[in-house]
Order: C-alpha cells, then structure tokens, then sequence
DNA sequence: CTACATGCAAAGGCTTTGCATTGTG
DNA sequence: CACAATGCAAAGCCTTTGCATGTAG
C-alpha cells in the first residue's frame, strides 16, 4: 500500500465518490507521477485512454479529491495551482519540490507538529492544516547544473 | 522598523523598483493589514486615494514585489492567491493564518530551517525556498466558535 | 432505479498585454 | 532626458456552469 499502489477503492468510498474509470485513471495518473501536474497536463495523459474526456471533468475531480485531501496543490512559479498524489498521514502534507525537474519527494517526518504546539501554546487558537512547501534543486538537477 | 513602520524607500531600492506614490500606498495597505487581500480588495482600497488607478497596476505591482519578496502568498481555500506584507528574514516567510477572520500572525521562529539542513544531509540537493503555511483560527475566533 | 458523473458548449471572471501618456531619478 | 510606471481598453486564458446523457451502486 506505498505510493504507487495505493487502495483507491477504499480512498474513494472514505470520500463518498463514486469510483468510475476516469476518476479512478486521475488517481492512477497522479500516484504514478514523480512530480506535480496542472490540469491541463493531466487531462492530456488521460485523454490517450478516454478520448472523450473533457476538461471540465478534470478541474470537477481534482476539487473533490483536493478537498478530500488525497491530492494536494503547490503553487508554481507561475501562480498557477498544480497537484500531486499526496497519501494522507494525520493531515499532514510535506513535500520537497524540485523546480527544475519537478520531482516532488516526500518528507517522512518533520517538526512542525512540535512547531504547531508551540504555536498553540503561545498564542492560543487552533490549527486545522498546514501546507508545507520546499523549494530547490534535487541532487540530480543540482549536479546537471554545477557540471 | 517594525511591520508597521518598514523602510519602504530602502525596500524599493533594493528591488530597483521606483518610488512611485501608488506603489508606496500598496506597501503601506499591505504592511497595515494583518491579514491578506486579494488583488481587487487591495485595488478597491487603493480607489479611495487613488481614483483613477487600474487593476492592472495593482496585478503589476503584486507580481513584481511578490517577486521581490517583500509580499508573499497564500492558497486560500477558494483556490485564489491572497497576498500579504512580510518582511524578509533569510528569506522565510512563516505564518499563521486564520481561515475565519484571516487574520495573519508571524511565526517568529520555527524549526523548518533545520528540518532543511536534515533533509539536504539525506538526499542532496539545495533548496531555494520555502512556504509554511499553517491554517486554523486564532484564539479569538476559536473563542467565538466555542461560544 | 436514483443519484452521481460526464460531455459538450458556452459563459464567466480573473489576469495579462499593447500602446499612448505621465512621472521618477 | 531616458526609462520606468500607469491608465485604459481589449484580448487571453483558465476555470466554472448548465443541461442532457450515461453509469455506478
């Protein structure tokens, strides 16, 4: 059940979704990718196994699993939104990405919940989410452009 | 020098950014505010001292200081970029930010930047950036909640 | 069988661009 | 005085919506 097998059956019916082809192809797609992809990049990878589907389709999917925290969002350089797989562990979502490559790696553990206490403690109030994004070069990209 | 008397001359310099009076009024409305504005809540705020400005400037101006760094963004749950003052401090722009009454608190130090130092010592590679974005309510939203 | 999901086409709305004008350094 | 900044209008493009049709549970 790692990254690139995940249950998407079970993601699916958690969410209240109905598991259909297409939406179960975007998980598919996603899980599958290394980095992150927008809209519109991800609907031309579907279209060479649905002909017919439509963008629309797309943007209503990604917002509902978006939502329900399987995929998340960085924003890009661009200002423009992109998703990623992202399995869910407590809320929590922490990832390096690559602006070159667009590797997006996991960050198995960090200290930010500690942070969140801390926080928490200060200043009262609670925290629902967090949206930690690292940017960079990844050892590969790094080396391509030192050499 | 704090975040309601920054050195905005000093700031635009930097940046290589002319001083111009709408430009000036954009900081001011951005380092008074303590939460986030969308581009056209900004543009309606810069109306009553500027009747004549266009949105466009106002798009011009976030793009460029965003750039710079002196503003910084957040994804809110509407899937639209917010934008808010943030004074550089190594380049790290922490912050609270209350989904309820969008009030944005500075995180004055957090432990990110030796989570970077670990996750460099693991895989390689250099990051650039980061965005540590952390959602909740604040103590008195939360109050008016639990109320 | 019922409610959700999708296609298609169109609308909507946020952002950007071009160009003439104004203003800063 | 040269170049950056702005206003205005228009274009561009991403994203959403409406409605009829298809499909999962």
């Amino acid at each position: 059940m790692n990254r690139h097998n995940p249950d998407f059956s079970s993601i699916l019916k958690e969410l209240g979704l109905k598991e259909t082809p297409k939406r179960r192809a975007i998980l598919e797609i996603l899980a599958a990718e290394p980095g992150f992809l927008s809209p519109e990049e991800l609907w031309r990878t579907l279209k060479a196994r649905f002909a017919t589907i439509g963008l629309p389709t797309v943007y209503r999917n990604l917002g509902e699993l978006a939502d329900g925290g399987v995929i998340s969002t960085i924003i890009h350089p661009n200002r423009h939104l992109y998703y990623y797989f992202c399995t869910r562990v407590n809320g929590h979502h922490h990832h390096f990405i690559c602006t070159s490559c667009r590797r997006v790696e996991d960050i198995p553990e960090c200290s930010v919940s500690a942070m969140e206490g801390e926080i928490i403690a200060r200043n009262g109030g609670a925290i629902t989410s967090h949206i930690v994004q690292l940017n960079g070069l990844c050892s590969d990209c790094l080396a391509g452009v030192t050499e």
